[in-house]
Parts: C-alpha cells; structure tokens; sequence
DNA sequence: CATGAATGAGAATTCATTCAT
DNA sequence: CATGAATGAATTCTCATTCAT
C-alpha cells in the first residue's frame, strides 16, 4: 500500500531493490489472474493455471500472495476504489441533482466498460470472497443507490423529473443498465465507452426528465 | 408418457401412484438444491448440504438425480423454457414493434421478479454449466436480443422512436435494466412484479419515444 | 441343497408350493446373474442392472439371495462341484495313468467349453470371493493336479511317457492348455466341445508319449 | 526429450535433475501398483491402500500419476510392447515357420515367467482398462494368433507338422499352455524361466512334429 | 412378492496451501 | 526466488444392502 519503506526496522533482510522487483512481479500475477478469473471464472481457475500462465509452479505464487482469495479480493478492491473515488467527488460537488446523476451515469458506465475485467469479477464473483469483505462491497454499493434515491427525489421536488415516478424502481432501473456494460461491452467495438456513457444518459434520463 | 399400466410384467414398472409419490420428492429436491443454490451459491452449495436440508445422507438425494450439475440444469432449464414461451407468444403477435417492446419488457421483467431463485440462477450460475448447456442459453438469449433490435429499428424508420439513439445499445440498456430485477426485487416489497413491470416500461419507452 | 422338505417345522409359513416357486425364480436369478457376469465381469455388474434384466428392482433380487458374493459362489461352486464328481470318478477308476491322464484332459476340455459361463468366471473371477471361498477352490485346484502329476509320474516308471520330461511342467502345460478352453471356444463354431477334448489329449499325448 | 535445458524461461522449466529424481519415484509408484494389484487384485486396491504403501496420502499419489487406470495401463503396456518387439523380430526373421514357432513358445514363455507381475495383469485384469485400451491389446493378441496359425499351416503344407491336426486348435492349445505360466511360476522355483520355455516347445512340438 | 426410499461406507479425484531445500 | 513434494480436507458419486409397507 505504502510506498515509503519502513525505518522502524532497519536492519530488516529485504532490500529495497528486491521489494521493487517483487512488487513487480506481484503485478504481473494480479494482472494474469485478474484476466483468468474473468475467462473461466474464479473457481474454475486454479492456483496451478495461473502459476503455469506465468512460467511457475504453483507453489510458487504463494511467494506473492498469501491465498488465492486475496488475489480476487485485490482485484475487486482496485475496481472498488476507483468506484468511490469518482462518487466522492460528485457527492461533494454543487452542481444540481439531476447533473449529478447525469455525471454518475456516464461516468459508471464509462469506468465499467474500460475496465472490463476488473468489473465484470466484481459483478459476478464477489460471492467468492469471505462474509466481511462481501459485507463492505454491499455497503459500498448500498450508498451508491442511495445518493441516486436522493438526487431522484430531489429532482422530483425541483420538478426536473417526473413526480409520477417510483423514485426507487428508477434507481434500480439505472443501476442495472449502467452495471450491465461489461458484459457485452468489447473495447474494439465501434463505440467508445464514453460514447456508451452518453447515451445510456440520453435514454435514461429521456425516460425521467419532465417534458 | 402412456396413462395405461402394463400388466404384462406388473413387478417392472414402477406404478402411478409410486411415480407420482416420488416425482413429489424430486421436486422438494429440485425447490430445495434451487433455494440454497441462490443462498450459496452453486459452487459453495455440496449434495451434502442439500441433503441435509432434506434429512437425508449426501448419497440419497442420488435416488432423485443423477449429478448435481443436472440439479442447476433443470431448475434454470424450466425458466429458461417459461422465457421462450412468452417471446414466442410476442415474436408471433400482430402488434406493433413499439407494443412489442411494451409486451417483452414488462412480461420479462415481471416474469424475472416473480421466479426469483430461478432467474438469479439463470443469470449468475449459467457458467457453472457444462460447454453445451451454456450455448444453448446464450443462443436462445442473442434470438432475444436480436428480436429487440429489430423492433427498435422498425420503430426508427416507422417514426415512432428517436432516431438519433444506436439501437444496439438501446437494446443492451433494456436488457441491462429488464434482467437486473433478480438482484434487488423482493416478493415482501411495496411493489408487485407487474407494477415494476409497468414502471421499466414507462421509464425506457420514454427515453426512447420521439416526443 | 435338499430335496425335501423339512418335517422338523411342521408349522411353518412357507408352503412347499412357494418355495417351488421361489426356487425356481431363484434359478433364473441365478442365470441371469452367470451370464451378465461373464459378458460385464463381477465388479462391473450391479444389483440393478441383473434386476433390471429381470424386471426386478435392485432391492427385490435379496428376497432370492442374500449377497451378490453368494452369487458369484452358486455360480462357481456349481461347476466346482460338477468338476470333483468327474475327477473322482477318474480317481476311482482301474485305468491306467495314462488312459486317466487321457480321460481327464477330455472330459475336463469338453466340461471346460460346455459351461463356458460358468468356467469363464470360475477361471477369471475368483478373487471376487472370500478368502475361504478362494482357499477351498485352491485346494481343490491342487488335489486335481496333484493326480495328474502322480500319474504322468508312474507312466515315465512303466516307460509309456518320455522320462526326459519334467513332469511338473507337464502337468502345468497340461492344465493351461485344457482351462485355456473358456477363453475362446464358441458353442456356434466349426467343432463340438467333445472334438476340442480330443484334440487337446491328441497333441498333449504326442508330445508326451514314448515314441 | 531435449537434452539441453531452455535458459530464456529458467523458472518455467524443471530441471534435469529433477525430472530424474520424480521419474525415479514415479517408477516406484508404478512398481507398487503393480505388486499390489497383482496380489489382491486391480478393483480391490484403491488408491489409499497405495499411497499407504509409499508412505503417503491417497491424493498424494496424484502427484505422479494422472489416474488409477493409467497405472494400470502403464504396467500393463509396457509388457504389451516388449511381446510386440520380440514378436516383430521373430517374424521378420527368416528361419522356417516349425523355428519361428519354436522361438515364440520359448521366448513368450520366458517373458510371461520373468515378469510375473505384469503379465499376470496383463492377462487378468485388462477388463480394467477402457475400451479403446482393451481393443488395442485383443487386437495385437489376435495378430500373435493369426502368426502362429499361419505357420502352422505352412509347417503342415511343408509336412513337418501333422495334417491330421486343426491348426486353429492347435494354436489355442499353445498359447494356452504358454500364457498359463503367470499362474504357477514362480522365480525361486525349481527351474529357470527358459528352461520352462524349452519344456513347452519340447512338449507341444512333440505333438505337433510328424514322426 | 415386490417396491420405494433410504443408508452408510467407501472410492477416486481435486486443489489450495505449506515448507524444506 | 522457485521448486518439488507432500498434505489434508473436501467433494462428487457409487452401490450393496435393509426394511417398512
């Protein structure tokens, strides 16, 4: 995480050169996990795949992770702080709710379809991770629905958007179209995935915006 | 199949009323391997546990199936066969694409919500399915999405829906939203399936509608 | 293994009229059992499918038996025990050792390729049955040719078999070509079971006679 | 196969050493098998009774073989190519079909004695294998058959082998005699595996010859 | 007599993980 | 750094056998 080594120990036997070339490598290993777990599926994929995929045996990977779980965990982690990154910055923006939501759409969808492996495992096999790290995700997620439920409802009460309208089912309705891009999205098609991002706003909000 | 009994080898067959007995306790199999698939998972989910849901040993539930892979099968068999019946019905109809379109969004996204279990399976566990059984599947899915397509495009030309929205990604946004009712519906919820039928309807048929 | 009936328990619940009926059923059991063994091999044929083959369910053939071992045991203990009544009878009789010698390998050739099932399985699944069951079938094996060695060795004594010969091999040679019979002789073919005998003593004795 | 280890990919390839030291204990792995299904049977030896033998686990074993079957296959084979090699050697020769004759008796003999373990599999427990397996090795047998009936016959058109015999009978009748070795031989016995081979040959073709 | 429903004891196989070298 | 060798726990599936109905 951090990239400062640490002092407190000085006489430690790592290097720093070793731990630069390690943390390489360990690079290497999320990537190629990332993309065979998006392939055959996290259970499917065995230790074993990955390490021959890399020129190792098995064991050998355990030399840069310490469980295969942690190998998906990170993986869905990256996709998930990159995901409250840009949600931060809108929640915290002054522009009005139904801008908000306007920049949430394009952004996910955006953010969703170029990182398509990342995305799609943390779609579809967050399962495979332990109770609590499912939990954080959840909750993550759980916010994320309700600043939309909020801006909906306020862009109701300003009378920008439908007031005959399930303000929930709407961000349902959102969600599952945004969250759906990565699986047919292929980056060499012949729309960009900003270009999906606009349009799925231009749909969406052609759907709730007040005529 | 036949409603007769053979009374030439009566000790051979297995009589109606055996059949009918056991046919019941096949499908508490089938309700229960469902139930704790979608609780669990498939891949988390062991013949054991299913077995002991039922009072029964790992090896019993063998006497209803004849391998767990054809457990997942038939239950996302059967929603997948109620999904072609419908699309069907629909695909057949004299309406108009722009009716059509109605009809399959607002029957597929109240058929999702009330086969809750079967069509999160549907949805999430199709991988676990053998090569062949994942085709059919997909196969069966692209005649819906193609279907889709086509009604938008001849709405396009007819004048009945904005023609300055890609269709093809109009399509992926209704699918997105009509399929992600599995994650979020809940029988117990303020809202009927047909009601959130209804509202997708209203919702994607506006964004879509030239004003 | 009786005939008649037991007067011992004059009150008992089975009629003499079901247990005609039930034995003869047993017999069918019985055959059904040999044949499916000798086309699939023991182990590889279950209780199903010989209840199958029957009408029966697996369960109902424990009503005729009461272990698939005592089938494969019926089976080989009969031909076994067909095998001593022969062997004793040469045994017993005045001949010389070399017309015994002779009247064994024919008989036992003929006897060999006549019960192809049943000798089949003596010869190749033996080892499927409990160790005293294999040991009595041993012992047996060795008391047959313990005589065959006796006699080869008087007939070297009165000069009728060659003396430069190792009796021992001879006898072996003897019984490897005689049981070999199971292997590849077919009831439809061009010779009768009997000529087969003939022809095994023609060229065991030729090779084995004082010239 | 190549002698020269790949320095590009170090990691990826395993040693020459290595490779040694596994196929050494593989070749362990396989010799136990082979004595173990030797003396209870392939069906009655499972893979823990194995891995107990060595010293480790059932799954451990895995480690070097692929499947149960294939340790059987393997054992099995290997006798299978060393009869197919002195075999094509002997017909390729030139001598007269009596010589050919004489030298496959005492050859096959000898081999099936020496490699007691092996051969006994080969001709008890090849119904273990699979289909494909069993036809390959029914298929070379009947090759060795087809052989011997055909010099037979020459030998017969030639007139050093009795007309009055059936060829057909008189190649079962060899092998026979030559393949029951495995039953009884035993190598701290009396006599050497090749002087049981030139017993037989002295045995059978004192028969056969015309005197 | 025969069935239906289960049992229970394995058996083969897989795989993440460990660790001395 | 990487390997080779093993562990151990789980998992699916099979099958002879039992027994109340």
């Amino acid at each position: 995480m951090t990239e400062h080594a640490e002092p407190a120990t000085p006489g430690a036997t790592t290097s720093n050169r070793t731990r630069k070339r390690r943390s390489a490598r360990r690079e290497q290993v999320l990537e190629t996990a990332a993309r065979m777990f998006f392939e055959k599926g996290y259970a499917a994929t065995t230790t074993e795949d990955i390490g021959a995929e890399l020129g190792l045996l098995k064991g050998s990977i355990y030399y840069y992770i310490s469980a295969k779980e942690d190998l998906l965990f990170e993986i869905v982690e990256r996709y998930h702080e990159d995901t409250r990154s840009y949600f931060e910055r809108i929640l915290a923006s002054d522009e009005s709710p139904l801008d908000k939501l306007r920049e949430l759409i394009t952004t996910e969808t955006a953010h969703t379809a170029t990182n398509l492996t990342r995305s799609s495992l943390f779609y579809t096999e967050w399962r495979s991770l332990s109770a609590e790290r499912q939990q954080a995700i959840i909750a993550e997620r759980a916010r994320h629905e309700h600043a939309v439920l909020d801006w909906i409802r306020e862009a109701q009460r300003a009378g920008t958007v439908r007031s005959d309208l399930d303000p929930k089912i709407a961000t349902y309705a959102i969600f599952g179209m945004v969250n759906s891009a990565y699986r047919w999205f292929r980056p060499d098609g012949p729309r960009s995935a900003e270009e999906i991002g606009v349009e799925f706003c231009e749909l969406v909000l052609g759907g709730l915006e007040t005529r």
